[in-house]
DNA sequence: AACATTATGTTATATTGTAACATTTATAAC
DNA sequence: GTTATAAATGTTACAATATAACATAATGTT
């Protein structure tokens, strides 16, 4: 006998911090910026925001098809991708290229070159602006005579506190990713 | 009426060196290298090796599993990717997480840390160990408590041949990625 | 030769993402 | 307000990417 407990109920939760701020800010940020710029924040667009805010995890878009259906019978797998098209757009979230994933973006100054700091244990995602590394790249790129469109700067490992749980012998085998 | 022409033969070629060079020195470095940790560079994974090290340019899973298939006909998506993780493992390629596609890895001393800027005309990646942006991200993580696994740096943009074309007006629409 | 290990064959299916066209909803022009 | 236009969504179908599970074959070890 086994009890079904959906896999995301097991993971730690380790953003210990008032999260429903987090959330709240975001879609004000998000529709203010909407405003601003004339763009329609519509309900689903709005809902795949809140959805993909519900944690610091980045989130499938299949699980988010899953989240919305109850609310709006007619989505498909369409209705979602056109949603993140939008809002990746916007700036309002990233896609997680390691994962085929996506996360809320909360650069607070709409720089979207950052780092992303992925945790392959409790799964959360922080974005850095890291500018020392940005200038560093800069520079490789000029040398190289490149021109950037797009950076994608992605790092997999452990958390500081997944990491803490794992020298102090907590740790499950499926952090080694 | 239009030409049935394979879409590959229609990008500039723009690796203008003695790419058999590279095909060989790749190979003969794969099988020193499996030699020398007793690993097995069966017929499979040295074909997707030689496959991928065609040109400089990512290749996608199946697009290798097409050109296997006339030689291996019993070839399947498993055939392909289970070459593609011995190689991954073995450090002898990269999977470019952005584009879903692989690449031969010709990190000569075996750094495996390093950046990748990916054409987005010509298609052409080339990998740079940029060691002063690994370290400028060595310190961003440091501050961050993070324990590294594994880093994706993948740039996406003109290449500098590329981008000359662009500025002499030779450009086509589809380089704005 | 007998056994264990590794690699491959094979079937089926899961996951991720797009194309194309119809319909609806919102905005702009009159 | 009605009409024209554009934007967004609905809908169907499918393409592209990837893995699971189990069977068979090849290789290495004793």
């Amino acid at each position: 006998m086994t009890i079904d407990v959906p896999i995301i109920e097991q993971l730690p939760e380790l953003s210990n911090h008032d999260h429903g701020g987090c959330i709240a800010k975001a879609i004000r940020t998000a529709e203010q910026l909407c405003i601003d710029r004339g763009a329609r924040l519509t309900p689903i667009r709005r809902k795949v925001l809140e959805l993909l805010w519900e944690s610091h995890r980045a989130v499938k878009a299949y699980d988010l098809l899953d989240r919305i259906k109850p609310l709006e019978t007619s989505a498909k797998p369409a209705t979602v991708y056109r949603a993140l098209d939008f809002l990746i757009e916007q700036g309002l979230i990233h896609r997680v290229e390691s994962l085929n994933a996506f996360i809320g973006c909360n650069c607070s100054d709409h720089q979207h070159e950052l780092l992303l700091l992925i945790c392959n244990r409790c799964q959360e995602v922080e974005e850095r602006p890291a500018l020392e590394v940005m200038e560093a790249v800069a520079k490789e790129i000029e040398q190289a005579g490149f021109h950037v469109h797009r950076k994608a700067i992605e790092i997999h490992g452990l958390c500081a506190q997944c990491a803490q749980l794992s020298t102090t012998g907590l740790s499950s085998q499926s952090d080694l990713i």
